[in-house]
DNA sequence: GTCTATATCCAGATAGAC
DNA sequence: GTCTATCTGGATATAGAC
């Protein structure tokens, strides 16, 4: 319980108010929320940040970066592609329930997607980074269907199916709060798989435990 | 190009406000931004609608309704289970593209359960009712699966995926915008059905088509 | 009925006390 | 450094003109 140094007293609240636009977006949050959640008084946030958008700016930014390092690094693994589909998932949605930080920042996104009138440089950054994640997993999704091992169907089709689930499941936690439990992995792998060996053959160890 | 009457104008104010509403959120979206897609001033939003509140809160509660009785409409229709599961994906999905009355319903609703700080019956609205389509479609998905027409999993789970799936692409046509393409709905269809024959052998026929 | 102009209120941001 | 008190802008809501 000893007094923290300024820099991670930044990052802590960074990311306390990363939590509270995730779950609120960008319009709802009040500053006053941020601040609360981080246990500081609201004029003392603007020690750290200028404004409010500058926090949300720098969030979005950290979490594109973190994102797409993510993904390239989850492509050159030397795993089979069905493999690396298998991690992203367990990643992504079996780290849902504990609020885990990948989840949290997919989810920030997807609320940064639905604010209009965001600053411009948040803007420039979802049109640019926002695609990448999704062209890493078609690259992944195509090479496996080369081998089989991923079922057929458009590669980018597939990779926003992957997308698209990761986010609404996101939501739907947002949504239910306790109440929620991570759904069965395999039935999802079903729109990727052939089978369900996969699930059995891939240890479950973490890549990308980054927190 | 006649001059509407007072009922009707309110309908279309309140159907603008229901675009806005699910493209920005509640907390995002101003007044004068339902005005304006209404074509109206901002001070006469106020002839028809009390508050910003209320205009949401009635389309909320429109929406379940709606929502509601659609669902425990299919669930009567003389069909195999698996055919209202097809039936339902395809009016869902397939009219996202054309931002059919459903789908923008669906995306209300998820907005909705983003958003906090709405009024009281909002939220209890939210409660009572936005379990009810998971409900159902659980309902449908067990009946499956005593035939073998629906894959196996907890029913309840699959409703969810179901529903979480529908919502993510909803969302993610808000992001894309022009860009976005729906999916193909075979693909979807592997989470649930052991084949793809069941889209072949069901007409095209719409069942809720309430503009 | 519809608009323009105004009042009120609330949240973001600043200033000053400790 | 941290808080409390204040300023300011913008959005909701109202009032009054046409």
């Amino acid at each position: 319980m000893d007094y923290k140094r300024c820099e991670e007293r930044r990052e802590s609240l960074l990311n306390c108010a990363g939590n509270v636009f995730a779950a609120k977006g960008f319009a709802a949050t009040k500053i006053t929320d941020i601040a609360r959640a981080a246990g500081i008084s609201q004029g003392l946030t603007y020690r750290y940040f200028p404004s409010k958008e500058a926090i949300f700016c720098e969030l979005i930014r950290n979490s594109f970066a973190k994102l797409s390092e993510a993904a390239l690094g989850l492509e050159q693994l030397a795993l089979p592609p069905q493999a690396k589909i298998v991690l992203a998932l367990r990643e992504l949605i079996g780290g849902m329930a504990a609020s885990a930080t990948f989840p949290n920042r997919v989810l920030l996104i997807a609320q940064a997607s639905l604010s209009e009138g965001l600053p411009a440089e948040v803007k420039a950054l979802l049109k640019t980074e926002a695609p990448k994640p999704y062209t890493v997993i078609a690259r992944i999704m195509a090479e496996g269907q080369r081998t089989g091992t991923i079922l057929p169907g458009d590669p980018a089709e597939l990779a926003t199916l992957f997308w698209t689930t990761i986010k609404g499941l996101a939501l739907h936690k947002v949504a239910q709060g306790e109440a929620f439990r991570t759904p069965d992995l395999k039935v999802i792998g079903r729109l990727f798989f052939p089978n369900e060996s996969v699930w059995t053959s891939i240890s479950n160890h973490s890549t990308d435990s980054a927190t």
